[in-house]
DNA sequence: GGCAAGTGCTACAAAATACGTAGCAAAAAT
DNA sequence: ATTTTTGCTACGTATTTTGTAGCACTTGCC
């Protein structure tokens, strides 16, 4: 092979993918999404839900999920997930058999 | 409601699941996985495919996932998914398509 | 009105994690 | 034998997360 040529992968990871890789890599945000699977929760709630997660951080993933889109804020009634987040969660859902079989 | 009580989810977060999401939202976690998708890559190539993730937090990463039964290392090859990487791949390959729909 | 309880959210120091760069020892290629 | 390539470590800096406390605002209730 020429000098200073290189092996390119034939097929490369898009931009986009790489930035929803990127904001799902950061702790709490898959978690999120999970847990209003089913149901609108508020502030709280979803705090309570995710076991241990901090008020900041809690706020940090809020921001960044709705800004991405896939949660929104009803009044009186909480978060929940947009069609976008729904859609997220249903190519997800897989997980739970996956990690329930895989990880014990 | 008496007092002391809070309203319980019925459906709650399983370990496992919770486990790994938690795995899962390191940095750089999901996306190692992803450029494993295809062909074994090494050390290198690997992080070149990841552009700007540190040697080492790639080899925590690659620790990390090797205990999870996700990747394994074969001398002279390079670094490849197991069967349960690439089951866990298949859950996600979706994410391809979502991201190109919803991340534009 | 007035009070208690619940709400979303902020502040801030400490701990954990990731980044960026340099480079080493061993294996492989020349 | 010399150069290249490899997997990996070191380490100071920057960023992120944690843990705890609490504030301002709304809601329900008498």
């Amino acid at each position: 092979m020429a000098k200073g040529m290189q092996t390119i992968r034939e097929t490369q990871t898009s931009a986009s993918l790489a930035q929803a890789l990127d904001h799902f890599g950061r702790r709490w945000a898959l978690r999120v999404i999970w847990e209003l699977r089913s149901e609108a929760l508020n502030f709280r709630a979803l705090r309570a839900a995710c076991a241990g997660i901090s008020p900041a951080v809690m706020q940090a993933r809020l921001h960044q999920l709705r800004d991405l889109g896939l949660i929104e804020q009803i009044p009186g009634l909480g978060y929940r997930l947009t069609a976008a987040g729904e859609q997220l969660f249903r190519i997800m859902a897989p997980l739970g058999e996956w990690a329930e079989s895989h990880l014990k």
